[in-house]
DNA sequence: CAACGTCTGTGAAACCGGTCACACGCGATG
DNA sequence: CATCGCGTGTGACCGGTTTCACAGACGTTG
C-alpha cells in the first residue's frame, strides 16, 4: 500500500473511508505543467480524478470559439464523475493554471469497488448533486444577472480561501471577461468604476479586494 | 406485487431491470392536477420520480420572481435524482402541464436497493450525467447565442417526439419568452419575422413549424 | 536601450433587447 | 350582444454590451 498525502480540503474532506482508500491504492498519478490541458470538452473520458496540489481550470466553449471559463478548483477537488460511467463525452475542458497533481481512478476500477462498496456509489451521486447544484446557480447568475453583479461574484468567489490568499486574485481582465461571459473592455470599464471608489486595486494581471463588503453589495444589485 | 404499466420511452427505456423492478414495487403513486406544484425550487426533497402519464415542466426562479423554464418532460422521464442522496435541496420548480401521474421511490428505499444491487447507484450516476449535460448545454447557449437561435432551438426541441405532434408547439408566446430567457414582445416580434417569411405559422396560443430546416438555420446563425 | 508583445484604459458608434405604451382581436361570460 | 380579459402585434425610446479603434504602460528579449 502506498502513502499518498491526499488534501483534506474540498469534496475529500467528506469523502468516505472507502473513496479515500480507493484514491490512495488503484489510482495512478498524473502530473500536469502550467498551461497543459488534461482533456477537452468533446473528448471520450472514463476517469474520475482528485487534485493533490495545484490548481486547474474548467472552461467550455461555443462553436464559434467563444469561451466559457467555469471554475477552478484546488486541492482536495473532485472531478470527471460524470463521465465515469456514461457512454458520453467531457462536458468541459481542464487546463493546468499551475503545476498540478493528480490522482485518477478508472471505470473499471470504480466499477469493482462499488459493487465491493455500494456506498461509494452513493458518494458519486451526491458528487454529481453538488455539481449539478452548481451548475444550477450558474445558469442562473447567467440569464437574470447584468455583467457586473457577475463579475462582483467571481471575484468574491475565486477569492475565497483560495491560494489567492489576502484577497488578491491573479487574473488577467481577458480571463476575468471569460469567466463572466463579457468582453475584456467591458470588465476594464467595470473594474474602472470600482478602483475609483476604493473597492478593489486593478494591477496588470491581477486584482486585489479591498472592500469585500461593497463588493458583496454590487454582486446583489442590479445596477452597477 | 402491482401490475403497473412503465411506459418504455425515455429514460426509462434505458433503464436497468433493477430499476424498473423498484418503479414497480416499492415506489408510490402521485397523482397532478394541471397547473398543480409537485415541489419548488429550494424545497427538501428525498425522492425519484417517473412520469407515468402527462407532462412536467421544470424552471428555475431569480430572485425577483422572474421564472427561467429550462425544460417539459413526458412519460418515461425520470427526474429528482439529485436531491436523493444530498442533504441538499431540489434546484427547480415541477409544475404539471396537464393531468400528470408519477410514481417515486423515496430516499430510504432506493438507498436499501442500491445496497443489494449496486448497479442501481450506476444507473442513477448515469441520470446524473445526462442531466449535466443537458444543463451544461443550456448554459452554453443562453450565454454564447442571441435570442433569435436560443428561440428556435426551443421550439426545435420542444416540437420534437412530444405529445405535439405534427410540428405543433402549445404554448402562449409568455410560456415560450420564459423558455428563451427574454421577454414576450421580443418573442413576438421575432416569430412575426417568421411568420412572414413563412418558417411558422402562429396562433393563439401556438405555433406550428412549417419549415423546421429554416429554423434549424435560425437556430445555428447568430443573426435573424 | 530599443523594440516588440501583451495587458490595460477609454472613447465613439452600432446593436440588441428591455421597457413602456397602446391598439387589435378572439373567446368567454353575464 | 356587450363587455371584459387575455393573448398578441408593433412602435418609440432607452440602456447596457459589443465592436472597433487607438493610446499608454509594463515586461521581456535581442
Amino acid at each position: 500500500m502506498d502513502t499518498v498525502t491526499l488534501p483534506n480540503t474540498g469534496f475529500l474532506a467528506h469523502a468516505s473511508k472507502n473513496l479515500s482508500d480507493l484514491l490512495a491504492s488503484v489510482a495512478t498519478e498524473v502530473e500536469l505543467d502550467e498551461g497543459e490541458v488534461l482533456f477537452e470538452q468533446g473528448d471520450i473520458g472514463d476517469t474520475l480524478y482528485a487534485i493533490v496540489s495545484g490548481s486547474l481550470e474548467f472552461s467550455v466553449l461555443s462553436r464559434e470559439g467563444r469561451k466559457l471559463s467555469l471554475d477552478v478548483m484546488r486541492p482536495g477537488a473532485l472531478f470527471g464523475e460524470i463521465a465515469l460511467f456514461d457512454p458520453g463525452t467531457r462536458t468541459a475542458t481542464v487546463t493546468a493554471l499551475e503545476k498540478t497533481r493528480l490522482r485518477g481512478v478508472k471505470n473499471a476500477d470504480m466499477l469493482r469497488a462499488i459493487r465491493e462498496a455500494p456506498d461509494l456509489g452513493i458518494d458519486m451521486i451526491q458528487l454529481a448533486g453538488e455539481r449539478m447544484r452548481w451548475m444550477s446557480s450558474q445558469l442562473n447568475e447567467q440569464v437574470f444577472l447584468p455583467m457586473p453583479a457577475r463579475l462582483a461574484r467571481k471575484i468574491l468567489y475565486l477569492t475565497v480561501d483560495g491560494s489567492d490568499h489576502l484577497s488578491m486574485l491573479t487574473l488577467s481582465q481577458s480571463e476575468l471577461a471569460e469567466f463572466v461571459g463579457a468582453t475584456r473592455e467591458a470588465v476594464s470599464k467595470t473594474l474602472s468604476l470600482w478602483r475609483r471608489a476604493g473597492v478593489i486595486e486593478a494591477t496588470r494581471g491581477g486584482v486585489q479586494v479591498l472592500d469585500r463588503e461593497a463588493l458583496q453589495v454590487m454582486a446583489d444589485l442590479h445596477q452597477i
